[in-house]
DNA sequence: CCACCTCGACCGAACGGTCGGTCCATATCC
DNA sequence: GGATATGGACCGACCGTTCGGTCGAGGTGG
């Protein structure tokens, strides 16, 4: 077992400090020089750790992009009626983007100005479309409302869910992140209407 | 009447040009040779109808901004039920945001690094402190359910309708606007669920 | 125990290139 | 001919990246 290391800078505290700016000043508007004044590293320091700033971009897109890909393979994502499916996965998804917050924002405002860039929108669709498998597939079996199109849906959902990273800070006196994934699911399944007194 | 004028580019024409570069590439990563490249101008030319690259994102934000005020201060957001102004603030909203999309779209990416960034996402969360006011006045009047704290749903209701920027775009055979308002609303008010059969 | 060596972490300075912006001469309209 | 519009040449600042070199902790041989 190594003893406790002394080195004070490794690859992933620098991954945490350029998500922070990252999605604070956007990835163009970062300069390395930003990242060493954030990271108490010296400019050319910073390639001592990484290559690139793309790389920079690419490891925090893959801290994103790893956990959610791995909810659509859990067994409440795969297993039972439809909407219990996505149900599962809407609220696995809002505990991802809580703890994996930095890297969901950046993955979520990502443009397709570089190689990376394109590369994280691929995946993103990829992500996407087993969402809209999901809800296509509670259409059919009669759980999701039909006189509403199944992607429109699709699409309208996930805006819903992805809009916490605008403004959702984990945090004491905050709400939990399963307690706000159970707020969601409510709100987008049954609506905000108050049920009618009857 | 002028005659038919033989001026090629005037601030407008610029404008959209350069709120679909911003949009596609980001204000940041949009270089003014990019914005000449675009409009056919030279980079010095543009200097001419513009004082700087970042005058041209405070008008493309104008351009945004003044019909989004303009719907909370029409007679049905501000006379009525709670509940059936929110809605048409909604369904406005949409409509505003189908026929000002390029620079809706650059009015939610916008960051605080600018000056005119920040005084944009001042003018936003005015305008959402209005609508959040039209959600808890709506569950005072026991139209909207009392479970969901009514900020967190404004917040939600908000991220699902600004989410359209990401994929909507009109054009024959697409939803219109208004068609589409009135979807977002029945899911947002009344759930994705199919209604039980009973 | 200590002189010697290795090696990863780190930095100051500078590179070629691009950035937003300026200057001034020219072309085109009324 | 004067206001309007345009473009080529150019500027200083800053960009991401590289390079030569320093520093100090840990291993090794005597």
């Amino acid at each position: 077992m190594p003893a406790p290391g002394r080195k004070r800078h490794d690859v992933m505290s620098l991954l945490e400090v350029a998500a922070a700016v990252f999605t604070e000043r956007g990835y163009d508007g970062t300069s390395m020089e930003d990242l060493s004044r954030a990271s108490g590293l010296s400019k050319s320091s910073l390639y001592h750790h990484v290559s690139s700033k793309e790389e920079l971009l690419r490891l925090a897109l893959e801290r994103a992009l790893e956990p959610l890909f791995a909810v659509t393979r859990e067994p409440g994502a795969t297993t039972g009626r439809a909407i219990d499916r996505l149900e599962h996965v809407v609220v696995r998804e809002v505990e991802v983007l809580a703890e994996r917050l930095p890297y969901v924002t950046l993955l979520l405002r990502v443009h397709g100005n570089t190689a990376t860039g394109r590369w994280a929108l691929r995946r993103r669709r990829d992500f996407d479309a087993v969402v809209a498998d999901l809800v296509a597939a509670a259409v059919r079996e009669g759980d999701v409302r039909p006189d509403l199109d199944a992607a429109l849906v699709t699409r309208l959902l996930f805006g819903m869910v992805n809009s916490l990273v605008e403004w959702y800070r984990p945090g004491r006196g905050a709400l939990d992140a399963a307690a706000l994934g159970r707020d969601v699911v409510r709100l987008a399944f049954d609506g905000l209407r108050a049920a009618p007194a009857r």
